[in-house]
DNA sequence: CTGAAAGCGCTAACAA
DNA sequence: TTGTTAGCGCTTTCAG
């Protein structure tokens, strides 16, 4: 019966009819639990991502269908290979994450884990026994596999938009929270640029927790603070903040974009309904999830090797809240798919790196 | 080691503890294929949902929100158990998608299927190998367990609104495809109301398809043809085409709720922003979602028994497109929780009823 | 080409 | 309380 489900040896025509005939009579559909001991291998993978309860649907809520979209993504690589997919959602704060972290461990061939959940340590214990992707994490991480968007050249595209095509010089920049590595990769994109380019420069900067309620906090201060002299732009660590900033600005009558311009980052539905529609950077959210799939599907047939950082190109939208006119809508990618090797002598992966009886560095396939 | 593992059995402490040392040590993990085949339980179940590939959000795009809810709401109930959730996105004409439909009945100890995917002959094929739960099936279904809004109760409170408190008694409906049960059970509701009632009756209909572009086909097509003679009211079969003929009414000039009150059902996130809000419907996806995976759990635990039908109850919500003020936004919950007993009769289910070797009504645990 | 049998890693029943 | 062992249902040698 084995032989004739998956057809690789060589069994008579006649006994395959037969036995063929037999399973579709019973509907047989293998255990595939027996399948995964005797294999060692469970055709199974898990992506962890982040749970956000919410009552009702808001700005705040719409920020979640990025997960939703890399989920989609990951979901359709594996179908593409007749695996599939578990899928664990925690909390930031979940007293049981590390003991479902390992239950699941124990269920899947490996695991895709969405930046900012998972510590460090508790990814590096995961890391020790099955082979982890990391989503839109660090791309500083040379540890573990990671698939990002390139948050720099999305900042930079962003920022010489507003530059050299709007002329607006003086910046002011919405931060996201220090934790966040894409907040910090787009910081400091905005300050390598302005650094380099005397055409800008930053007048005052405010730290966020990229909610909209933070987004109103900024907008209110930057009214204070600036009212005689308003900045010619605002730049914001993300949409949540950018909407934020221009209910600020609207409830102080503050011109969007004749006065001030103002951007944000992710391209989050409700960008394109706000009053200016929103300029933003996209980032291919379903890609990154086929990406990260793609590598840890590499990663279980391969396991020793050096971990890659894939960078994955964004695009600028253009909308209005820049300076364009109203109704613009014009997508330019910016960026390119970047693949860069990591540091092979990582905690995590040097124990991962030497399977029993192998030597590290040795391409199988 | 298994016994300590899962301190059921009597184990000395001292032994105990010097087990769980090494567990410790060790970070060992139980394989979960040897424990599931060993336990014959997986401690898993597949949720089938739609696949919509889409590469822009809109307001399509939003309505897939409703699964992503309902998925949500499945993994937070099976996390409280320390099962797992395998997800499975299907297209309406994936030629895989028996396949992978069958290949997933072997990793899982049952199903959840979302209304609309899967053929009923699927469907009663899946219920043979496994307990199989509904999700916004037809509420008539009595041959698998499921799980529905309650549709009904929830057009009626929509409809007395329209015509007692806002005395719109001229009503066209935009109903939806005639193969959704949704629309269905839409369709007869209103119908049924205003057959009980002279208040309010029905002055034509266009069925459209749930998009909105067919929204705004039904609005140019009321404009045409009832342009001197307005209906009070339009019910539509849900937001999209709500939303398509508020653009269309937007179009032709025509004030909303002013001269025609226009409402919808569903509370996707768009007609929270539509000029005006919209009035509809909010279904408990979340909810939906928890009570079909605590159904499927029962039913896993104890495979015989009558299916039953569980529905839900909705939310009125009130906003300004059904001739409320600006800014209202009321939610009133209409409907009851209601369990009703399916037919035992039913082929799918009198196969499962008697697992091998065993005669049916015996609780194992 | 087909049949037989040794595991895969675990649980649970039984013996000690 | 602890040790031993027979499966769980499948794949994959190895013999024939």
């Amino acid at each position: 019966v084995s032989r004739v489900l998956h057809g690789h040896d060589r069994v008579h025509p006649l006994t395959r009819e037969r036995v063929q005939k037999v399973i579709d009579e019973l509907a047989y559909v293998p255990n595939a639990s027996a399948q995964s001991l005797s294999r060692r291998r469970k055709e199974v993978v898990g992506i962890i991502s982040v749970e956000r309860f919410r009552p009702q649907y808001d700005v705040e809520t719409m920020s979640l269908l990025f997960y939703d979209e890399i989920l989609r993504g990951v979901e359709s690589r594996l179908a593409d290979e007749g695996w599939s997919c578990m899928i664990t959602f925690l909390g930031p704060e979940d007293p049981r994450g590390l003991a479902r972290l390992q239950s699941l461990s124990g269920k899947v061939d490996g695991l895709m884990v969405v930046e900012g959940i998972v510590a460090s340590f508790a990814l590096a214990r995961l890391a020790e026994r099955v082979p982890v992707v990391v989503i839109a994490g660090d791309p500083k991480e040379r540890l573990v596999d990671s698939v990002v968007a390139d948050n720099r050249s999305g900042t930079v595209a962003l920022v010489e938009h507003l530059v050299k095509v709007h002329r607006r010089r003086r910046i002011f920049h919405v931060d996201g929270p220090v934790s966040a590595p894409d907040a910090r990769e787009r910081r400091s994109a905005l300050e390598g640029w302005l650094a380099r380019n005397r055409e800008g420069w930053l007048v005052g900067s405010y730290t966020g927790d990229f909610s909209v309620r933070s987004g109103i906090a900024a907008g209110e201060r930057i009214v204070a603070e600036h009212d005689d002299d308003l900045p010619d732009a605002i730049v914001c660590a993300n949409d949540q903040m950018a909407i934020g900033v221009l209910q600020a600005f609207a409830s102080a009558g503050i011109a969007v974009p004749e006065t001030v311009s103002v951007v944000g980052f992710d391209d989050i539905y409700p960008a394109l309904l706000s009053q200016p529609s929103l300029t933003t950077v996209h980032q291919p959210m379903r890609l990154i999830g086929e990406r990260a799939c793609a590598r840890l599907l590499e990663r279980i047939a391969e396991p020793s090797g050096v971990p890659r950082v894939e960078m994955l190109p964004t695009e600028l939208v253009v909308r209005s809240s820049c300076g364009c006119p109203a109704g613009t809508e014009q997508r330019i990618e910016v960026g390119r798919h970047i693949e860069e090797e990591g540091c092979a002598q990582g905690p995590a992966l040097a124990r991962r790196a030497r399977p029993k009886g192998r030597r590290g560095g040795v391409v199988l396939r």
